[in-house]
DNA sequence: CACAAGATACGATTGCATTCGTATATAACT
DNA sequence: AGTTATATACGAATGCAATCGTATCTTGTG
C-alpha cells in the first residue's frame, strides 16, 4: 500500500524548511541550513533530522544518487497550502471557508489586495 | 506585570473546548464534557485537565464562586480566528492575507458566498 | 596511502500536548 | 451522622516535536 499522502500537516518546524525549498528548488542539507540560519540559530543536524524525518513522513523526496543528497518538497506550494487552509477552517471556523475568508480581510486590506480579491471572484463566476 | 494575552495560540484539543464555549456560553466541565464526548470519546479529566491548563494560560477565565467551577473563554471567537489567520498567514503565505484569501477561494465556493465576500470588499472600501 | 573536510545516521535529551487514574474535598440525601 | 455522588487537584505515562552531540562513512587532496 502506497503512504496516505493528503492531508499530511507540516508541524512549525517542517514548514520553515518546506518554505526554503519551495523558494530555491531541490537542495542540499546544507544549502537549506545556510538560507534558514540567515534568520535563526539553527544547528546543521537540526535540519538534517528534520529532513531526514520529512522524507519518511513523504513530506519531500530524496536523490540520494550524490553523496549530498538533495531534498525536494512532496508536494507543492499551493496544495499544501490549500491544506492547512481547509484544516483550519475545520477547526476554526465551523468547516466555513467563505466565513474564513471574511474574516480574514480587514481595513488593512489594500485597494490593490481588493482588486485582485474581486478579479478572483470574477473568475470563479465564470 | 500582566500576562500577555495577545498571540496566544491555543492547541487543538484546547480549541475544540472554546468551540463548545464559545457556542454555549460559560459552562462547567460537566457541561463541556457532554458535549464534547457526544462526538469524542474523551474522559471527563482530560477535560477538566485541560481547562485547568487552559486556565493557567489565561485562555480561559473561572469563576469559582460555586463549587463546580464555571468556565468562559477569556478571548471572543472572533478575536481568536484573526489570530489563528495571521499566525499561518505568517507561516505559510510570506505574511499575505490576501494570498491566504484567494487560496482559501476556489470553484467550491458558491455563489451566495461569493456574493457576501463582495459585499464585505464593498464596506471595506468605504 | 593517509588525512582532513564534510556528509549521513543514530541516539539521547528536553519540552509540550494529551490522556487518565487516583486522592481528596465537598455537597446532597436518607 | 454516615454514605453516596460529584467536584477539583495532582501526578504519572505516553507520544511527538525539536534540538544537538557523537559516531561513522565517503571523498578529494597532499
Amino acid at each position: 500500500m502506497a503512504r496516505d499522502n493528503t492531508n499530511i500537516k507540516p508541524t512549525e518546524a517542517e514548514l520553515t524548511l518546506l518554505n526554503v525549498l519551495w523558494k530555491v528548488g531541490p537542495a542540499t542539507v546544507r544549502q537549506v541550513h545556510d538560507v534558514v540560519s540567515k534568520t535563526q540559530k539553527t544547528g546543521y543536524t537540526t535540519v538534517l533530522k528534520i529532513l531526514q524525518i520529512m522524507h519518511e513522513k513523504t513530506l519531500v523526496i530524496r536523490d540520494e544518487s550524490n553523496r549530498a543528497h538533495v531534498y525536494a518538497p512532496a508536494n507543492s506550494e499551493t496544495f499544501t497550502q490549500s491544506s492547512l487552509l481547509k484544516d483550519l477552517a475545520t477547526k476554526a471556523f465551523g468547516g466555513s471557508t467563505s466565513k474564513l475568508v471574511m474574516r480574514a480581510l480587514d481595513e488593512s486590506t489594500s485597494k490593490e489586495e481588493i482588486a485582485d480579491i474581486r478579479q478572483l471572484l470574477n473568475d470563479l463566476e465564470k
